[in-house]
DNA sequence: CGTCTATTGAACGAATGAGTCCAATACCTT
DNA sequence: AAGGTATTGGACTCATTCGTTCAATAGACG
């Protein structure tokens, strides 16, 4: 019946349905809260019946949580890649650490980056586990590979480290610690002369703390607490 | 458990409903999230009828926002006393930090602060005045409390800060940028030694950068802080 | 060409939860 | 002691939404 004359209907084949649900989830996640997202919504806006959701992720918390990690890769791949760009020479060392933190923190600031932190703030308490995982998979990537990074600078005695895990830690906490006040947590654009500002402040201070000073006071870390420091000294 | 003692009937005299409604929402939402936080739950929780939380706030977004509001309030408050303890003179000038820095983090951890961080985060694109208001009400107080802090140390030739509001933002950076991986979002308890540890490297790194003389780069930041309010994007 | 699988639209059942109404009751004030 | 006010429990309305069902269809493939 109706013999539908073919035109005028959207294609109906089979295309990358996966993706398009994992998009408009994440979308849809993000902006009702996982309590508030319906699934109809969902399947509208990736362009797809709600079966096919069904279809493909067994219910609304395995939706979820696909979501999640997911992101969580796609997002630390980024920001891995972006720190391989950092060089190891010295050479203007503080400019070098501004452009890679305004790479990741970019990335960060993208859609899907404050999206999926808040996503995970917002819903720790109900998927602890799914933290843990998604963490494995985007934080600990990132932190290891800066925390890399720092060390062979370190080595040639571009910067002095005691430890660079600890360090690329507090890299990442003094260039990003002003992101949720100045992005509203994530609700408001930067100004981007605000976000070069923060990012300068912040490796200023780095630097202040760990750049090989041209004078004799290499100081030591006081009353330092006995930690396997992966970076050996100078 | 409830104070009160007596008999099967629970005290239906007027005590101080609407502090422990404010409570068990703040607990109830926290766990369950805006949307599937249930108000007849929250009732139990307070040990009250429901239409009591009807009667207190008007719906549910008015109690939500309240609970947002009044915990910011207090945890500030919390924060900036904790803040006046910082002596002003120079005396082991990084144990002072970092005891203070102990008792900022403590209330950022107790129940309240951790569940309001959370619940911000998460509730953050549907209601962003919120956030700004809440935002005006804490995190402001606490930074000005802790840069005029500083301000004074610095004064004093303790410290040599180009601009105490920068510092002040990168101290509570460092000392508390390794919270939400120890704490995974707040969902785990933090081994104390661990949080010694990450406040130790944070001061320390802080001290480092400030302490000792005047450092190479003394830039101080070009622009002031201001506010953009609302303002248009990109 | 004929078959098979993924997809579609639409409707349905069941459950859930916001917000309201009301008569009964406990506390506070005068 | 009397009267007013806040509170209570529970039932009720109404809307929403998860997850499912089913016949019809579009494209893939031998």
């Amino acid at each position: 019946m109706t013999a539908t004359t073919t035109s005028a209907a959207p294609p109906r084949g089979r295309i990358d349905k996966r993706a398009a649900i994992l998009g408009a989830a994440l979308r849809t996640f993000v902006q009702d809260g996982y309590g508030l997202a319906r699934v109809e919504r969902i399947a509208e806006l990736a362009g797809v019946a709600k079966p096919t959701v069904y279809n493909h992720f067994g219910d609304k918390e395995t939706l979820f949580r696909a979501v999640i990690l997911d992101g969580a890769q796609r997002t630390s791949d980024q920001i891995v890649a972006a720190l391989e760009t950092l060089p190891d020479d010295g050479a203007d060392l503080a400019g070098a650490l501004a452009r890679v933190a305004q790479k990741v923190i970019d990335c960060q600031l993208g859609e899907e980056g404050w999206s999926l932190q808040r996503l995970m703030y917002a819903e720790a308490a109900r998927f602890p586990d799914l933290f843990d995982d998604a963490l494995r998979r985007g934080g600990v990537r990132v932190h290891n590979a800066l925390a890399g990074r720092l060390a062979r600078l370190s080595n040639r005695g571009h910067l002095h480290l005691a430890d660079p895990d600890v360090a690329a830690g507090h890299l990442l906490a003094l260039v990003s610690g002003d992101l949720p006040v100045l992005s509203a947590l994530g609700t408001r654009k930067v100004a981007p002369d605000d976000l070069r500002r923060a990012i300068a402040a912040g490796v200023d201070t780095f630097m202040r703390a760990f750049a090989s000073g041209p004078g004799p006071s290499a100081q030591p870390v006081a009353g330092r607490r006995t930690r396997p420091a992966t970076g050996p000294p100078r």
